[in-house]
DNA sequence: CTAGCCCCGTTTGTATACAAAAACAAGATG
DNA sequence: CATCTTGTTTTTGTATACAAACGGGGCTAG
């Protein structure tokens, strides 16, 4: 497991809109998960990553239970929290799911979407595609999610928007778990 | 608005499992948001929702917390949180994403389903088909949601129930309000 | 030697206390 | 008279303190 030395900034940068503690606490954790850094399964101690994050026990809660919320970890009754689970079977229905929304995404935003929407969709297109030929994987996949973000904002359907993001941090979750899997062996 | 009176159980009834204050109180904010009894923009004031609760801003903060990444609250910087609002727009937009839902659900439990699940679904069509004949509304969507939940049950995907039931809650909320200013008028 | 039980340390759950930010109001000043 | 300012009060945000529940280790009895 990794060591997480990197405690939260102390002062916000000039020009920060007022951020709020357990609100970055919720992003930091949350890269955490998806990135693998917390390992599934991993147990929060709460004293121990209030230590590391440099904060109380009070924000970190309010984020975990956030956190939870969103699936990314599960409560356990009187025994804190642990990072969620990635079974293969629960990918499988997310990806189900996430094929489902695309598909919404698809139809509105053919409906909706400008004139210039398209093009830059088109170009993004084509872009992916040339990471994908270079083999560029990193690359490949950040056009790739450019793609899905633009389309569903030319969906104008910003709950569609958001269920799709919370789904798609789990997806990417299990894509950095592979790699890290992966590259382990 | 309504006035709040019942506090929260004291001590939980024998055969109860170990239920935590933060979701009890989770679920009883919810039930207060979904039927309309706190209305869409009211704020949220701590101090009093605790007092009116019996708890301390901790658990109660907590959970607003967890609504608020349902979406039930929005969360103001500094200054505390709010009854989500509900436009007519977002309406729209979440029983779109919910009839793409239907939609796969309905895919998937043809393809899941047993004998005995379609026999029950057929079943509970048609008990609705009668409400619906006699104007009973309250068991027509009852057995509508019935309906819809053992549908979801058929198609082995939890992560699509739960996404459907999280926005559900929205559209349950839409029409208990509708239900309350219709009464009122 | 093993199984059961009790005590104690650790960890979570809740409450309270303290600090900072914002809303409000009154007063001075242009 | 309007407006800016400033002081006060309320409310949120964070930290700490206290209580209950879980887990583990050692002890004793069989």
């Amino acid at each position: 497991m990794t060591t997480l030395t990197t405690a939260l900034p102390a002062a916000a940068a000039p020009g920060t809109e007022q951020r709020l503690l357990h609100e970055t606490v919720l992003e930091r954790l949350r890269d955490l998960i998806v990135q693998g850094e917390l390992a599934p399964d991993t147990k929060l101690n709460e004293r121990v990553l209030a230590g590391q994050l440099g904060i109380s026990r009070t924000p970190l809660r309010e984020a975990i239970k956030y956190l939870a919320s969103e699936g990314l970890v599960e409560l356990l009754p009187n025994r804190g929290a642990r990072v969620a689970a990635l079974k293969r079977d629960k990918v499988k229905e997310i990806f189900a799911v996430m094929g489902a929304l695309e598909a919404l995404a698809g139809e509105l935003a053919c409906a909706n979407a400008s004139e210039a929407d398209i093009v830059e969709i088109r170009a993004l297109h084509y872009e992916m595609l040339a990471y994908h030929a270079r083999g560029d994987l990193a690359n490949y996949f950040r056009c790739n999610q450019a793609i899905h973000m633009k389309l569903l904002e030319c969906t104008g359907n910003a709950t569609l928007a958001d269920v799709y993001r919370g789904l798609n941090a789990h997806a990417r979750r299990a894509r950095y778990i592979a790699n890290l899997s992966r590259e382990r062996w």
